[in-house]
DNA sequence: CGAATAGTGTCTATAAGACAGTATATC
DNA sequence: GATATACTGTCTTATAGACACTATTCG
């Protein structure tokens, strides 16, 4: 079929259109371990399934709107940096019909994230090999399998997130306010899946001048010299 | 409106769903200069006013199958490589109904889109000027005003193509199958808007290990040291 | 003081810019 | 041989890894 043959059998305001959703990628760091934000999802297909939180974009809603709005009723979290991830878009995605989902993506401290845990809402543990990804529920060494293309979504994310983790600000996202360098190494560590140099990664960070000494030393009374904590400057 | 609100209000199989498109940024390179295709509007709104090759998504249509058919039927150019941009969904984009666009990024050797300008087809210079973007008809000192938000759809092909050139091998996509090393520079120059240092440049890209020296030389008979062509390993 | 981590100095390896030199085509 | 560019060798600089060392806090 040629592009005028297409158009002659295509008016937009009259025929099918298709559904388009945001889906929600939020990751955390605890201890040494990824995780991804799932929800029981309430509604048919796949009624009681683990996916991710997503929603349909209203008609008057612009995307980034409808990704703000999942985060705050979906996920449960105050408002925070969301970046488009990518749009996935193939013909058999969703089984009820045709739906075309924008996927974005968040990082969340867990300090911020544990707090909105609840019987429908959790975090699974990511274990990427290579180029796959399973996810198990935390203190579980089962698999959990996500409906529709949700694991290839997570996939994507982890890619994007190693891609832009040396030249952008991402990484703080994922820690509070004020952490020392070695909770900044820990993350970087955790998302590239390898450990780094100590003194060189200090050195990057240092000389990036994004880094602000606040004066503060981390408590916790632990039997060791407490680290200085460091803001990052925004912008 | 919370959630379950919003549930209430918008049944997906009953309520107004948005229309979906894919548009294309396809650069080349014309001398020293980035051009992109443009195509005279053939319906209203905006009728006979320049804009990006795009199309609606069919309902049994993957968005790269759209995006696909765009490059065949519109841009009249053989199949190549595409790749998702991002997808820009302001709820005013379009003044005539809610249009939510898929935007795909690809490159075309001048020499190839060459044969396909016509009346109603042809490139426009980009002049990017640090983070603007203005297009300017080939050998005109005008500037030209794009339909939508079309032009901030380029300066995101921009921001992306100079954020892939170091680590992908998009830029050959620019260049014949046998090329130069000094056309290859130049492409990366281009892009880049800099100048690059010629040695530094063949010491990185023959370490890629994946230019392939044809044996062959170029001709053309110029009054000076022809340079070896190259080719480079798919994968 | 012992323990454990914070933080730094030094050496080495690698990569890129600057610059100038040699090589090789055509005219 | 003149010319213009291809291609390379060398020096310098910046950056990162490896490794070991000093510093500091708490029990």
């Amino acid at each position: 079929m040629n592009e005028t043959e297409f158009l002659k059998t295509y008016d937009p305001s009259a025929f099918e259109r298709p559904s388009v959703t945001v889906d929600l990628v939020l990751l955390t760091i605890v201890r040494d371990r990824l995780r991804v934000m799932l929800v029981e999802r309430d509604q048919q297909p796949a009624l009681d399934e683990w996916g991710l939180p997503g929603t349909f974009v209203g008609i008057k809603e612009s995307l980034e709107d409808a990704a703000v709005r999942v985060l705050g009723t979906k996920a449960g979290l105050p408002s925070r940096r969301l970046e488009q991830l990518y749009t996935f878009g193939a013909v058999d995605r969703d089984p009820r019909m045709r739906i075309i989902s924008v996927a974005y993506l968040g990082l969340v401290p867990w300090e911020v994230a544990q707090a909105v845990v609840t019987d429908t809402r959790d975090f699974a543990d990511i274990v990427a090999d290579e180029s796959e990804v399973h996810l198990s529920p935390p203190g579980s060494d089962e698999w959990l399998e996500l409906t529709f293309d949700h694991s290839e979504i997570i996939a994507t994310a982890l890619t994007r997130l190693r891609g832009k983790l040396d030249w952008s600000d991402i990484a703080y996202d994922l820690l509070p306010d004020a952490f020392t360098l070695r909770e900044l190494q820990i993350v970087h560590e955790v998302i590239l899946g390898r450990r780094l140099n100590k003194p060189a990664f200090r050195k990057r960070m240092l000389d990036t001048g994004r880094l602000i000494p606040t004066g503060q030393r981390e408590s916790g009374g632990a039997a060791f010299r407490p680290a200085e904590l460091y803001r990052v400057a925004r912008g």
